[in-house]
DNA sequence: CAGTATCCTTGTTGATACTG
DNA sequence: CAGTATCAACAAGGATACTG
């Protein structure tokens, strides 16, 4: 069947949306764009986000191949998140994201 | 304060997850793409979806000024739904998940 | 056709406390 | 520091039936 469709098959949109779609995600996401991130960065950073939930969504993009995690017990416990080639590839996503809420979003300061 | 983030300010991913952010809203979005849909047409094409939960989508989407209604009942009830420019720039987002999840996605056929 | 009304299930959150 | 455990409370979403 003739699809004419921005999609270039069913579904791509919909995966797409099934990692960055969930809260928090893409704040977690453009975060870890400027690097390698630890456990408690990001919880400083998205203030509004409890280490409950955090610890669901780094555990569920590390499980689709998003995000690595590196943990090391050194002295003191620590942990490395950062973005896989996959999780890069998002990146393009969020900037266009950016672009589309610098253009429209209200502003709030 | 130096924003090194991929947004130029804050905010601005987090608006356009606000309005693409609820289920489905995407996949309406998609279909928009194509010209101006009906009810019955969307909620065809997008299987899953309940009337319900479409009806909320669409309000929602008017309210925030992506999508246009336009309604007639001359003889039989008929409705219209459109996107608007602010809509429309939305596509290049929607453009840009569909290559995502062309090259991620699993295939399922 | 274009929705609403109802009810129920699930996901997400918040707060707080606790562990290696 | 980097999380997990537990509970309570709520909002979003699903199923189904019904109406102008």
């Amino acid at each position: 069947m003739a699809n004419k469709s921005i999609e270039p098959r069913d579904g791509c949109i919909a995966s797409a949306m099934d990692i960055i779609g969930s809260k928090w995600t893409a704040l977690i996401l453009r975060d870890l764009a400027l690097g390698p991130k630890r456990f408690s960065e990001l919880e400083k950073s998205i203030s509004q986000l409890n280490p409950r939930t955090l610890s669901q969504r780094l555990d569920g993009l590390e499980a689709q191949g998003i995000i690595s995690k590196q943990a090391s017990q050194a002295n003191r416990p620590k942990s490395l998140y950062a973005l896989t080639a996959k999780g890069a590839d998002l990146l393009p996503l969020l900037k266009q994201m950016a672009t589309w809420g610098n253009k429209y979003a209200a502003n709030r300061d």
